[in-house]
RNA sequence: GGUGCUAUCGUCUAGUGGCCUAGGACAACGGCCUCUCACGCCGUAAACCCCGGUUCGAGUCCGGGUAGCACUACCA
């Protein structure tokens, strides 16, 4: 093995295939790469690839970019959603670099040439057994493996006369390029996470590099020839890869090239919250949570797949709990920003086993970074939401940029995601008309319409001016809150009548509310004006009785 | 079946031979705060897969089991 990386400059990249949404497995794959690319200021590149042209899903593409966008897993090379986008709303996506086309799929003259030459210096053959052929050597032969112990009993050019293949391929007959693996030898890969693997040659079969039919290579080929073309200098991939790495190191060989082979790290994968085995699109839906980062309609099977960004979840959230499932800092730090994991983020800190994918703690990192943007900001997100629930119940207050914002600030660290402050800020825009069962029974007492008809006559002795009051002062744990100008009108009335604050106060919010919960509820009044505030008792006083 | 990878609280993990009567976070539970529900704060419970070996000393190193996962296509 040679370490010759050290003084190439780092290229690494993500290589998706456009086959449906992007799995959050695979936008992990990706922020690891973007993290380890920018750490050591190198190139993070993005390559298309879609060498199976039967498995090509409309859209895909432009998703997998969409997706990264919003993620801000920024792409130096090759394609990446434009910067400005067209007025139509549709993804615009650009390809930048010099070691073009990325679409494997637009690379078919490069790869002729290679296919050549490994079919010239004998590393590979041509084969012209069918599927059909194959699944039957398959069904008779428990086990069967295409290598050096079958691979003379096949229809390929290694068995048949040089004028029998030549006569095949003119008359256009179908035909595969094999990879001739030699057996009997250890082959040895050393992987930056898990150390030295070591595999023998004799378990990887012939594998398939090239097929007629659809004039593309396959995976194998495509990856090591564009790897080696855009001078890509680390291969950071799932796990899943890692059985075929040895075939990897054999190819970058059989081409001359292994002075300058990536170093390979394969990532733990990423598992089922409950049971084992690898997190699927079904596992979303079986336990009611996104699979993918955006929403995605797809054209080819009419499935819609939830995402993590329509859920309400906040890019930064989503990349923090990414970057924590399966690597670790070196403290105890929980919450990075982007720059933070660049700065910190280590392939010698990746867990070597596969992460059972939590999604609770999930909800704990939006519910975090929600906290941390502004009223603002949130109330520019929520605004969809409201108009959706308000579609045929118009309020005034639901125009009020200002006041959504507002009333944001009094609920948002009640919630984790922004269209769960329907469920906290509603009875701010629609006056209750019915009343929790359970909050009545424990909260409205006997004597509550009577406490309610005395809290109104004393309420409308407040002028419009003092009902928004409030000022600065000190508890008695001399810490400064806010006190409101109602308090002091309200409480030493019930003092003095010697009702309980707990009683009126909790009959009054159920007035307000129509539940026992919310916020403080001079916080409520204030926003609700004194009009409203009234309207609501008087209401209560005669619906509840 | 074969090959490979992996193995610490329910979950994500810290731990690179003595600092480990194993640390943090999520979730759970309890308390405090309080006009309510939350948030927040404080606290409780909770783990080294098993068996050998090396060593004065092992969660940490080695071997063997076991279990889980991945791969085993003209998919990526």
């Amino acid at each position: 093995m040679l370490y010759n990386n050290m003084e190439r400059k780092v290229r690494v990249r993500f290589a998706p295939s456009p086959t449906g949404a992007l799995h959050i497995g695979g936008v992990r794959t990706a922020l690891y790469n973007y993290l380890f690319a920018r750490q050591h200021g190198g190139d993070m590149l993005l390559r298309i690839e879609d060498t199976d042209s039967t498995r090509f899903v409309p859209g895909a593409e432009e998703y997998i970019l969409e997706a990264l966008d919003w993620l801000g897993i920024e792409i130096d090379e090759g394609l990446r959603a434009a910067k400005s986008q067209s007025t139509n709303g549709k993804l615009q996506i650009e390809a930048v670099g010099s070691h073009g086309p990325y679409r494997q799929s637009e690379r078919r003259e490069i790869y002729h040439q290679y296919v050549k030459q490994l079919l010239d210096s004998g590393h590979a053959y041509i084969a012209f057994d069918t599927p059909e052929e194959l699944e039957a050597k398959r069904a008779e032969i428990p086990n069967f493996q295409y290598d050096a112990r079958t691979r003379m009993q096949m229809r390929n050019s290694l068995t048949m006369p040089a004028e029998e293949v030549q006569a095949l391929l003119d008359k256009g007959e179908k035909y595969v390029v094999r990879f001739k693996v030699e057996p009997d030898e250890d082959v040895h890969v050393h992987d930056l996470i898990r150390g030295e693997v070591v595999i023998n040659s004799n378990i990887l079969d012939d594998k398939v590099l090239y097929k007629s039919a659809d004039d593309l290579p396959t995976y194998h080929l495509a990856n090591i020839v564009d790897d080696h073309l855009m001078e890509v200098s680390h291969v950071i991939r799932g796990e899943e890869w890692l059985p075929s790495a040895p075939l990897h190191v054999l190819l970058y060989r059989a081409f001359g090239w292994q002075d300058t082979m990536p170093q390979f790290a394969h990532l733990p994968l990423l598992l089922k919250p409950d049971g084992n085995g690898k997190l699927s699109k079904r596992d979303g839906d079986r336990l009611g949570f996104p699979v993918f980062p955006l929403e995605f309609h797809n054209e080819k099977d009419g499935t819609v797949s939830s995402g993590y960004r329509e859920s309400g979840y906040l890019p930064e959230a989503v990349i923090n709990f990414l970057a924590l499932l399966g690597w670790h800092g070196s403290g105890d730090q929980e919450l990075y920003t982007m720059d933070e994991l660049i700065k910190e983020f280590s392939l010698d800190r990746v867990s070597k086993s596969g992460a059972k994918f939590d999604y609770e703690k999930g909800k704990w990192f939006n519910h975090q970074y929600l906290q941390l943007r502004s009223n603002e900001e949130l109330a520019e997100m929520f605004i969809p939401v409201l108009e959706e629930k308000m579609s045929n119940d118009k309020c005034q207050m639901a125009n009020d940029k200002t006041m959504i914002a507002k009333i944001i600030g009094l609920t948002k660290d009640r919630v984790n995601f922004v269209p769960e402050l329907w469920e906290q800020t509603n009875f701010f825009f629609v006056a209750p008309t019915e009343y929790d069962e359970k909050s009545l029974k424990k909260r409205w007492k006997e004597d509550s319409p009577r406490h309610m008809q005395e809290l109104v006559a004393l309420l409308e002795t407040v002028s419009e001016e003092d009902w928004h009051k409030s000022y600065e002062t000190t508890n008695d744990d001399g810490n400064a809150v806010t006190r409101w100008l109602l308090d002091d009108v309200v409480m030493p009335w019930i003092a003095e009548k010697e009702y309980g604050v707990g009683i009126v106060m909790n009959a009054f919010r159920i007035c307000l509310v129509g539940a026992a919960r919310g916020p403080h509820i001079w916080e409520i009044t204030n926003i609700l004006g004194k009009e409203e505030t009234l309207r609501r008792v008087r209401f209560a006083i005669e619906k509840i009785g």
